[in-house]
DNA sequence: TTATTTTATGCAAACGATTGTTTGTTTCAA
DNA sequence: TTGAAACAAACAATCGTTTGCATAAAATAA
């Protein structure tokens, strides 16, 4: 059996607490330093490791940080955890990275189970079906930050990007062009994202006089299949667009990539297309993308940091939503209209 | 406060331990129904969540996991990591993710910690610097288990891939092709999986009566930088190779594609290049890429399988090495040798 | 020398569950 | 009516720490 603390007071010949208070350090109890050293030089010898179960359950503490995010395959998400789990690693955190495939049960049920087991903290992507579990984890005094989605009128700690605006950007490029029939692919509806970044795409439609075709904007979920499903849809249409913005990330964007290519066309010269992608690979695609690329460690970072400030300071700071720019990349998948 | 096991006894007014055996259902204890149902319904009406930390404590099993890798960025462990905490999901396992970016002094830190967690048990891709501390792990009868990456007379529960002869399936294609100036572009020496590929790169050549040419085996770790450095090491040479075999992953793979076509060349007119990748973006690259593909989210389930039989049986299994195949997926990356 | 402060450590009660053992009731057969 | 068996629930110890408080010994002051 492992030795505890008790094994490790015996073999000095000392009180457990004795040795708990100078493994702790700190504290303004004095020990003296033969024993302290004696003791340091028992835990050596012992292997002794502290068992922090036990430690948490007493302290209430568990360094342990809950990180519920729809799918940890998408790079997106990848690369938030990892930079989450660094940072964590530093101040002495553990992390419990968590999916929840877009699915509201599942992520109370992973909310449940984080609470259950004491995390000091929880970053967030929430499924958006409904907020009430979360107003729970308010109730419950427990930490935690929303990352890449939001609720209106639900103000918490959250650090998002600015979707709308880099939608405008896209659009722009594309109207500046030439293009007016651009098509918006979507990635799962009633996403904050996603309901931003088709305002954005509205928005910008209108502040260039386009008229909005309902029909062109398609997409049912973040899958491949989804982009690729929808894509063929809009490659249907008795008026094809010029111009797709897919803002679903780097799957729905695949998709449609095969989808386009399976039609016969050509990007960009059919189709220009501009998307939500990680950076690493999209220059070595087929056609090397023009995207909308998200700083997605500095989410982690500045997510972390929220985190840590709300779990470490008791009192209530009034909650901060931090916006994180995006970089708008040209690349080869965007020109003029053929016709 | 949350409410507690003496909590809900208080209120129904019986003894904790009555609350306990009720929740943990099972038991040969007999509970009568009227105390049981009103238990039930203290239950729910105080939204009882049971403190997971004390039952750890207490039972001495925390239904956690550790997951050791050196990246979850990589794809190639982030699917694996995906498909451990699924499964963990459904038997109420929860996976703590730890990466160690390729430092043994890091993978150390992270296992001790996860020692000192009480994890039930740990599936770890190792840095392969030393295994001293895993012989720590089998004297402390922590069950672990080893994926990807194993060591010689060491023998523990494992899954891992066909190196060696998925690398000679690869230059058998190059070699049919008419290539014979075939480089092997490594990823990090020392590696397990590596020193594999490298053997079967040998092997291969040695088949074929091919003279091994010291200069065509590059690479010095898992990044894109690496794979660039080393790609450009390589087209600097007297004698261009004909061919690559890229057994870095994905990074590596990105960063020579990108010296390949820096250096103005062309795939597979100039160089034919084969790769570990990830088959989700490898149809879509500017040269869809002939790989290696692993099957990755099996790797992962059979790691899972493992460990819970490991964690479950406390009797001592014979360890088990699991080998799981790799498919070679030909695709527009490679050709005839230009002369 | 005695009183007082300081210093170093021990004591014991938590933290919130689980579980072997005891105790107090019923139930039922003899 | 008594005694044994069966049933329900309480009791108390335990898991390994931490921490407020008490206390003994040593150091200092009076």
């Amino acid at each position: 059996m492992a030795p505890t603390l008790k094994d490790v007071a015996a073999y000095v010949g000392v009180h457990p607490s004795t040795v708990s208070r100078v493994l702790r350090g700190k504290e303004n109890l004095k020990i003296s330093a033969k024993t302290h050293d004696k003791i340091i030089k028992a835990v050596k010898e012992l292997n002794y490791i502290p068992d922090f179960t036990a430690r948490a359950l007493r302290m209430k503490k568990s360094f342990t940080i809950g990180l519920v995010v729809p799918d940890i395959l998408n790079p997106y998400f990848a690369r938030i955890a990892r930079r989450i789990e660094q940072l964590g690693f530093e101040k002495r955190y553990t992390v419990i990275v968590c999916n929840t495939d877009e699915d509201q049960e599942k992520e109370i049920l992973y909310l449940n189970q984080l609470i259950s087991r004491g995390v000091d903290g929880i970053i967030l992507a929430p499924v958006q079906d409904s907020k009430d579990h979360l107003i729970d984890l308010i109730e419950k005094k427990i930490p935690f930050v929303l990352v890449d989605r939001i609720f209106e009128d639900f103000n918490v700690d959250a650090v998002i990007t600015n979707n709308a605006e880099s939608v405008i950007k896209a659009v722009t490029h594309l109207v500046k062009l030439g293009h007016s029939r651009i098509a918006f692919l979507r990635g799962q509806k009633n996403i904050y994202t996603i309901k931003n970044r088709l305002a954005g795409y509205k928005q910008a439609l209108k502040d260039f006089d386009l008229k909005l075709n309902e029909n062109y904007i398609v997409g049912e979920g973040f899958e491949f299949e989804h982009g690729y499903e929808a894509t063929l849809k809009l490659l249907e249409l008795p008026e094809l667009p010029t111009a797709i913005v897919s803002s679903g990330g780097d799957l729905v964007t695949l998709g449609a990539i095969k989808a386009i290519l399976e039609k016969g066309l050509s990007i960009p010269k059919d189709i220009s297309l501009i998307a939500f992608f990680d950076s690493l690979y999209s220059p070595f695609l087929s056609t090397p993308l023009t995207t909308i690329t998200h700083f997605r460690q500095k989410i982690g970072e500045k997510a972390f940091k929220l985190l840590l400030k709300q779990i470490e300071s008791n009192k209530q700071n009034s909650p901060k939503t931090i916006c994180v720019d995006t970089k708008f990349e040209i690349r080869k998948s965007t020109a003029k209209p053929s016709k």
